[in-house]
DNA sequence: TTAATTGTTTAGAACCTACTAAACATATTA
DNA sequence: TAATATGTTTAGTAGGTTCTAAACAATTAA
């Protein structure tokens, strides 16, 4: 391959790679999907392990979770036993809705923390001397400014949902 | 302290280290600011170190890094020579921005890189052979695709700021 | 000026994550 | 059936991050 283009395939998988760390993915998780990207034919494992320069085992846990979400795609390849993979077209969207499933799993375990201390401190109210009944009506002021909190998020993720392109307006592949 | 409210204190330091894990900082980041968040009045570091049961150094770097980006403020305390902190009442906006700007600074790496590797296949086309010219053309016609993803994404941003809250809709602190 | 108080920096320890190499399981061919 | 090809799982390791304890710096009090 010329060493040119090799440099600028690499340079792809290296910026790749590094955006797929900062939202929180593995490196190779970014590699393995800018590589099938730039590819126009399929590839094995045993291809993307050579490319990439990494373990086998490696690359088959990280191409499954590519594959998990739905960001790669398995084909088959005539003439040959091997899995091959190639990139499914609309990783936006893929990616947003991870984002905001996760974003809404972290809220809801929040919320569902916060409500049970609020229980929690219902429960205890009785016996509690006067500076502790101050005290917790602190607590509880600060726990419902937190519940509140949850009705604009909620409005937040509404608005990535609209958001997230229709599969057909980015059309690819030849 | 009652045992009770005292769990309740915990449980919440505890949900929000989590949170701000799952946010990518770091959790003592989340305590510290959940801390203050629960308390009527400005806590020192020690009271802070006391409290969380870390060392002193750990404190001081996640109180300046929760400084740093405006989360928690530091107030004079009378008669004390102590550095003193309380937190800031609009956090949400704050993170928002901070998600938001840190987005925006991986996108426009992301777009630079590619934007450079367009240049070079550009300047070594000349002496490309016919295949080479074909892989070129296919690494072109990607390197494009992202780059669309640039006006998608900014409007992405426009959306959240839009959806950041102004600071007076969320009063507090009595 | 010395001693005490307080916050910051740093060297090393503890911990966690992601990786490799090798063993393993499964399917295919001979 | 044995031999080969292929993907997955796992034990151990390497590397990176975050923490602590202690040294340090700077300020205040005696």
């Amino acid at each position: 391959m010329n060493p040119e283009l090799e440099k600028v395939r690499d340079s792809f998988i290296e910026t790749m790679g590094q955006l797929s760390m900062s939202l929180g993915l593995s490196q190779v998780v970014g590699q393995l999907y800018a590589l099938l990207y730039l590819s126009n034919k399929p590839l094995s494992l045993d291809d993307m392990v050579e490319i990439l320069e990494i373990s086998k085992g490696n690359a088959s846990v990280n191409i499954r979770e590519l594959e998990r979400w739905g960001a790669v795609r398995r084909v088959w390849v005539k003439g040959s036993r091997r899995d091959h993979y190639e990139s499914e077209s609309d990783v936006l969207k893929v990616v947003l809705n991870r984002l905001k499933d996760g974003l809404q799993r972290r809220i809801n375990n929040t919320m569902d923390a916060i409500g049970k201390m609020s229980e929690l401190i219902n429960e205890g109210k009785k016996e509690f001397s006067a500076t502790e009944k101050k005290t917790a009506m602190i607590y509880i002021e600060r726990l419902n400014e937190i519940k509140e909190f949850r009705s604009v998020i909620r409005g937040f993720l509404r608005n990535v949902s609209e958001f997230i392109p229709e599969k057909d307006k980015l059309q690819r592949r030849s």
